[in-house]
DNA sequence: CTTGACCCTGGAACGCATTCCAGAGCTTAT
DNA sequence: ATAAGCTCTGGAATGCGTTCCAGGGTCAAG
């Protein structure tokens, strides 16, 4: 059984997080975490309860909560405020959000299907090496045309610009 | 019954596509229009047979193809070349990915919805004002921690890096 | 002493489709 | 003629979390 060291340094705390030193040094700037204190030489030696805290980032940015909103929820919290509503509600948002991606994608996903069964069948006409008019059969594609501008494509496309 | 006209300018022809002409412009920098012929006075004039051609790209690009792979489908098709083959590989591999993308998404709305009814139950137990530590509940949260390296998030992320 | 493995900094790059910019010249209806 | 509204150009900005960079210390093992 070792015993858990109290500070830790970038590289250490980093590798335990699962992270690079590169992406801890870069939510300090952000604002997610507090700036830690120094060792004489100037490295940096985190308390090692702030892995938790690491770890909690990445989970809620995983799930969708943005580097700024956090920041912002951590800054509140620091004032002595309790943005648990507000924290609560946010995700709340990314569920919306999550499920409206999800409907999204199944659309794409058989979009894609019945795209690549029709292709094939193009495809098996076709003589090797003579153009099937592949994509000249998308132009048309009855679908949406009119009811969605045709978005950019569900996969990767991350979060709509509000303009 | 409006005839139509044989050759758009850029706006129109944005219009009927359902871009910008900026997009346009984007389309024939990348190589996926041909520089279309000018009007004396430096307006381009697009056939409007092109207006096929810029609807394929748009549902191209929404089923996740990319600028380059089509401007290179291209470029082999203008070689004389019969790309066929190899866009419909794309196509599968578009697939593919959809289809984990789609596991994943799936994965991150469960997450999320069993994370607000834990959080519930705690702001239940919890008087108002006061901190319920929901963000805190997710530094543990058992799930994967080790099986994936947390990615940054499904939603909102696009193509992995191949490094 | 040298090597290799860390650590520091601020700022730039990545991906990638789209949009925006400034400075300038048409066109068309008034 | 004037204003509104196109169009042109090349380059930069956007989002956004992460990574990379150069130029420079620090440290323990060999």
């Amino acid at each position: 059984m070792k015993a858990i060291k109290a500070y830790l340094r970038s590289g250490e705390m980093a590798r335990l997080a699962g992270v690079s030193p590169d992406t801890l040094r870069h939510y300090e700037r952000k604002g997610l975490l507090p700036a830690p204190r120094r060792s004489p030489n100037g490295y940096r030696e985190y308390h090692s309860s702030l892995l938790d805290r690491v770890r909690m980032i990445r989970r809620a940015l995983s799930v969708g909560f943005t580097i700024d909103e956090l920041a912002s929820i951590f800054r509140q919290r620091a004032n002595g405020g309790a943005p648990c509503r507000r924290v609560r509600a946010l995700a709340e948002e990314k569920l919306t959000e999550v499920e409206a991606q999800l409907m999204e994608i199944k659309t794409l996903r058989d979009d894609l299907r019945s795209m690549l069964r029709d292709w094939d069948s193009r495809l098996a006409r076709s003589a090797d090496g003579e153009r099937a008019g592949l994509l000249e059969s998308l132009a048309s594609s009855r679908r949406e045309e009119k009811l969605s501008p045709l978005a950019p494509s569900a996969i990767r496309r991350k979060k709509v610009r509000s303009r």
